[in-house]
DNA sequence: GCCGGCTCAGTGGCCAGTCCACTGAGCCAC
DNA sequence: GTGGCTCAGTGGACTGGCCACTGAGCCGGC
């Protein structure tokens, strides 16, 4: 192994660590306002492009609000290590992110729980329709899988969980196929979602949390990871 | 209640939409790659800097990769609605918080009873000490306790949990300084954090997610939540 | 006195054009 | 075959400019 790959940083990656490295020095806080872009390009040495760049990384990343003829202001606490670390943030493992997926969607079941709606209760059963028909036609009920779990998450009514669960959806799809593809397995997956269906109906937390955590166990439950 | 502040759109949000939406009706998935910089700003009819600023928000959120001389490459499958969302997921309400909270730091500190090192147990004594320290001066102990939470966080060795924990940091943050601010609280907070560096040190995970399952109850049980 | 509209300075939004730096493939000398 | 060179293609960044929006202050009509 050699030493890696000497880590590249675009400038306006640079430019966001300064901005609230200079930020957190100044004593800013949530809703103050930051210097005006030519200012703040000129005494940071990049271009305006650049700047605006370094701005769209922090709105995405909900650190600033950027208002047109008005001007940019901070949302909140400027601490540099953690948005540099969520920049930096790709790439985690298969195990990463069964281990968040189950933190999540453990939860969100509970909540589900307490809070479907009629709605919430008719899409996951059209979901488990979907799944059944599908794995009764010797299909592995892929589509009906990732439609019921994401009915779940919907159920929840946790903007916040479900947000971050949209974050690791497509690294939960690509282990979902791995393991549906698996002899017997769309089957007892099948009688998985039937038992948090049922729970959720019931409206029991506690029992809906635990056939979730059962329900993941056994799905990543795959040859990758050493399981039989 | 008017129709509501009329959304307005950055150019490159809407660049965001069309070029995922466009990835996604032909067909390219991971590891494909997108037109070049010039011919794509060309054929969606925006500048290189606007398509740049769009291409930063895709590399936030994750979506693609931008290499310096070789292209842009997609890191998942394209799917413009939850790209989105994510953007627009900010303020969502102190309940929210807390869910998400119990959801994350739960299982962390049942992985961290599994993972710490030596060196996770020396930091999170140094909190507790500091703390201590802090509360039997009369203080409060909103730093030790800030500090605590993020060597439990640092212990369970969980990349995607603890992004997602530093993403919800600054809202923790406040509901902490509230809580802490009531008669009694820092000693009870206190004594919640030493049942947890046990069972972490004893290597219990289920003592330890159920000591941190304890202590966000207590802490989260402000006034504003109508708690008493 | 109040309210509406106007003006203006300051701010971000976006653009075209230009040059630089990097990557990877192909070629060639050795 | 190995190393270095060249070159086309790609992203990185800057400059300088113009447009659109916001908010404060002014001023008129009422």
């Amino acid at each position: 192994m050699g030493p890696g790959p000497l880590r590249r940083n675009r400038l306006y990656e640079q430019v966001v660590h300064q901005v609230l490295t200079w930020a957190a020095s100044s004593g800013l806080g949530p809703g103050d306002r930051l210097p005006a872009e030519r200012e703040l390009a000129a005494s940071l040495g990049v271009s305006r492009a650049t700047l605006a760049q370094a701005l769209v990384a922090l709105e995405v990343t909900g650190v600033v609000a950027v208002r047109h003829g008005d001007g940019t202001v901070l949302l909140t606490a400027p601490r540099p290590d953690s948005v540099l670390a969520a920049l930096d943030a790709r790439r985690e493992d298969l195990g990463a992110v069964i281990e968040a997926r189950e933190a999540l969607e453990v939860r969100l079941a509970g909540l589900a729980a307490r809070r479907r709606t009629d709605g919430d209760l008719a899409a996951i059963d059209a979901a488990l329709a979907g799944m059944a028909a599908d794995v009764g036609a010797g299909g592995r009920g892929v589509a009906g899988d990732e439609q019921f779990h994401a009915a779940v998450t919907a159920a929840g009514h946790s903007p916040l969980l479900a947000r971050f669960m949209a974050e690791i959806a497509d690294r939960i799809r690509d282990s979902r196929i791995e393991s549906l593809s698996q002899e017997g397995r769309p089957h007892r997956s099948l009688e998985g979602h039937r038992a948090i269906a049922d729970a959720i109906r019931a409206g029991d937390p506690d029992a809906a949390a635990a056939a979730m955590a059962a329900h993941i166990h056994l799905v990543s439950d795959v040859p990758l990871l050493g399981g039989g």
